[in-house]
DNA sequence: TTCGATTGTAGAGAATACTCCGTGGTAGAA
DNA sequence: TTCTACCACGGAGTATTCTCTACAATCGAA
């Protein structure tokens, strides 16, 4: 899983946990409602700058929104064996 | 504390842990030698793809380079209160 | 339908990240 | 001293991020 779509699930998730629009956050970040749009949909690989703002906004730290997320513990008999896709 | 100064100091000391040179790790993360050298100078502020390329070459996750430091125990007596500095 | 709110997307330009060249400085070992 | 390894730093050019404007699509409510 590329950094881009682990920081765009983040994003999107966070945001809309806190009940924001786009528009809400990128206002609130002093940032550009459409860029939101582009990072939620891996169009950029943000600077750490952005995620930084965009994390005090959403009320977490910077590093929370580049967490990937945990493996969901397997639970199987005798499936085939899954990769991440990385 | 801003958050090219978190990261210019988690890279150099991930690095200099690994007992890396910056144009080693540069090498290997395919990136070039000065900006390392930039990077942990808070020149600029990095996309998180060279976050991510660099923590890989570390060996640590990408998030752990935005980690803030954990705030050191305060012991003082009758001490002036000490900020941040943020 | 019509309206308001939200999001996707395109294009052009400004701003900044990133590369590549070179120079110099410091510290330790030969 | 001389050599080597490592790092700070400058400038110029390329690549990418980020802003701004505009238009279209979807959805729920009036």
């Amino acid at each position: 899983m590329e950094i881009r779509e682990v920081f765009a699930i983040n994003l999107r998730r966070r945001r809309q946990a806190a009940g924001l629009s786009q528009e809400e956050l990128a206002h609130r970040a002093e940032l550009d409602r459409t860029y939101i749009s582009a990072l939620e949909r891996c169009v950029y690989a943000a600077s750490i700058e952005v995620v930084d703002r965009l994390a005090r906004e959403l009320g977490v730290e910077a590093s929370e929104l580049l967490q990937r997320p945990s493996v969901p513990k397997i639970r199987k008999k005798g499936g085939a064996s899954k990769t991440t896709g990385e």
